[in-house]
DNA sequence: AGATTATCACCTAGGTGCGAACCT
DNA sequence: AGGTTCGCACCTAGGTGATAATCT
């Protein structure tokens, strides 16, 4: 009757259930001038505009040679957010009605780090990019029905809501962008 | 109406269909006597009972401390064999109304090894463990009735078949095991 | 004849915005 | 009043064995 577990680690009496959320559109990087042989983690970690620094959330495909990460577009879009201050199950904890802006952290591999296990980032051998356009405000409840529109029209998980009429205002925005990083919720 | 694609590479046309399904039940592992901080990947490849050597799958959390190696148990559920051997998608390649048997590798990180580009393991700081009990036999069409049973009663995606009398027998085999591999296809 | 493939209904697992309920 | 949480219907994504069709 019961089947077979099949857990990494039994699971803590979760509290407030709090939101968690991917990011949508999600951290989308190219990247050139790797040295093909060489080891490299993928990393983002999300900072508020002004202070201090939050978790990071490591690219499942890290460590990967310079030469497969240069071969596609990198795509952060399991990484996910939450406001539950008591998580530690490698989620990016923001407090909602901030602002933030992600980063995306090339490292080169290092036997002596754990990343699964520490606080804060290396400092060395390690390339930092971020970009103002990639701003954006968290909520819990959407201010701005663009942003709700453009959620549905775009995330294959809302397709539920889509108005089958017209989306052609936010193909409009979208479509001929080079963007790798999207405009995320912004009010 | 197009969605925001988000793909590692771009998938090759795919020829034969072939056979993709994960193994069940699945391989499961304990380990002890690791140092807690060096860093390990773990891994697992499928042998014939005979001859030589197939690809092999790095468990996703790959590398990890091995103090977090230690503090679970280590599951290769999403582990994926096929007998297709075109594959190149990470996948494990077997042939079909063969006997094999899994082999579990801890290998300790190395900056120099890229896993997912060269064929086969190293050999050097690297221990291999395999049993006997854990043999099994592919197939395309199940040939024993008991396993089919034992499939349906205990793996969750399989509910459909259940049978809602009477899924006692199973658990009288399997219900007070303390055996971290379980028997695999066996006809 | 016997092995393999293709398709299917039926599941698990989990990502959406919505709207009501709940805080504070 | 305004922010947060919860349960929900509705999706995507993908893992089952059964069965029929196909291959060799």
């Amino acid at each position: 009757m019961d089947n077979i577990p099949c857990h990494s680690s039994s699971s803590p009496p979760a509290l407030a259930q709090a939101i968690l959320r991917r990011m949508f559109p999600s951290v989308r990087v190219k990247v050139k001038g790797l040295d093909p042989r060489k080891q490299y983690y993928m990393v983002v970690d999300v900072v508020p505009v002004d202070s201090k620094r939050y978790k990071f959330y490591v690219h499942p495909d890290s460590p990967c040679s310079g030469e497969t990460w240069m071969r596609q577009i990198i795509c952060f879009d399991r990484m996910k957010l939450t406001n539950n201050e008591m998580d530690d199950k490698g989620y990016i904890i923001l407090q909602s009605m901030h602002k933030y802006k992600p980063r995306v952290h090339v490292m080169e591999q290092d036997s002596s780090v754990d990343l699964s296990q520490i606080q804060s980032l290396p400092t060395e051998r390690v390339k930092t990019f971020s970009f103002k356009e990639t701003e954006f405000t968290t909520v819990t409840a959407y201010q701005n029905q663009q942003i709700t529109k453009l959620k549905i029209d775009r995330n294959p998980f809302a397709k539920g809501f889509r108005d089958p009429g017209r989306n052609r205002f936010v193909q409009l925005i979208f479509g001929n962008s080079n963007l790798l990083f999207y405009l995320l919720l912004k009010d």
